[in-house]
DNA sequence: CTGGATCCCCGATGATACTG
DNA sequence: CAGTATCATCGGGGATCCAG
C-alpha cells in the first residue's frame, strides 16, 4: 500500500475499517432493518406485532426486510403449523450481536435530544 | 403504565427507546450518511476528498447529504475563499459524539466477516 | 474546485386482492 | 394469521452541464 498520490486518501488498516463499515452498512441498508432488529432483542415478536410496532412499516416491505435479515443470518424464522398459522421471529446468536449497536442508537437518540432541547428548539 | 391490551407492545420506558432509536435511524437514514461520518472521523475532508472515498456516491448525493448533516448540526461546512474555493467538512460536537455508533459498525463488520469465514462461506 | 440545475430511469413502496 | 402477486406511483440517484 503505497501513498500514491493525494494528500488524504485511506490506506492500510484505516481503508479496511472502512470496508468494514460499509460491509455492516450495506447488510443494515434500509430505514427499517436496524428497527425491527431493535424490537426482537427484547423478545421474539410475531409478524403482526412487528406489522404494529415497527411504526410506519408495510406489510410488504416487513416482509422484504424479514427474508433479507433471515438470508444474511441475522435472524430466525420459526414456524408453528397450527390452525391459524403462527410465525415468530428471534435474533440468532449474529442478530443479537447486534445489541451493542442498537444500544448506541438508542443511548444516542436520548443525548440528541437532549441536545436538541437545550438548544433552544 | 398499564400493560393496556395485547400479548407484548412496548410500552413505557421501552417504548421511549424505540423511539429513540427511531430518531437517530431518521436522522441517520440513507446509505451514505454513516459512511460519510465515519470517514470524517479521522479527519476534516474536502468535497472533493470525500467524492472519492465514499465508495459509490455521486456528486449530487454527497452534497444532499452533506446538507442534510449539517442541517441536523453534525457537520460543520468550512469555506475558504481562496482562488479555486476551498470547502472543507469536519464533525461537530454533536456528530463526534457518534463515534461510538461508527466504532460499533466497524467493530461489528470485521467480526461479521469472521463469523462468515470460519461459518464455510 | 464546489456544487446547484436539469433530465431521466429504475427500483422501492403503497394499496389492494388473493392464497395457504 | 402470514404472506405473495399485481399495478400504479413516486422519488432516489446517476450523468451531464453550468455557475460562483
Amino acid at each position: 500500500m503505497q501513498q500514491d498520490s493525494a494528500d488524504h486518501s485511506f490506506t492500510g488498516a484505516c481503508a479496511h475499517r472502512m470496508r468494514a463499515i460499509d460491509d455492516t452498512l450495506d447488510i443494515l441498508s434500509g430505514k427499517w432493518k436496524l428497527a425491527i432488529i431493535a424490537r426482537l432483542c427484547h423478545q421474539p415478536m410475531r409478524y403482526s406485532a412487528l406489522l404494529r410496532d415497527v411504526t410506519g412499516i408495510s406489510g410488504k416491505v416487513l416482509s422484504r426486510e424479514l427474508q433479507d435479515l433471515e438470508t444474511n443470518g441475522l435472524i430466525v424464522r420459526h414456524v408453528a403449523t397450527s390452525k391459524p398459522l403462527t410465525v415468530t421471529y428471534s435474533l440468532s446468536e449474529t442478530g443479537r450481536s447486534l445489541t451493542t449497536l442498537t444500544d448506541s442508537l438508542a443511548e444516542w437518540g436520548l443525548a440528541h435530544r437532549a441536545r436538541m432541547m437545550q438548544a433552544g428548539n
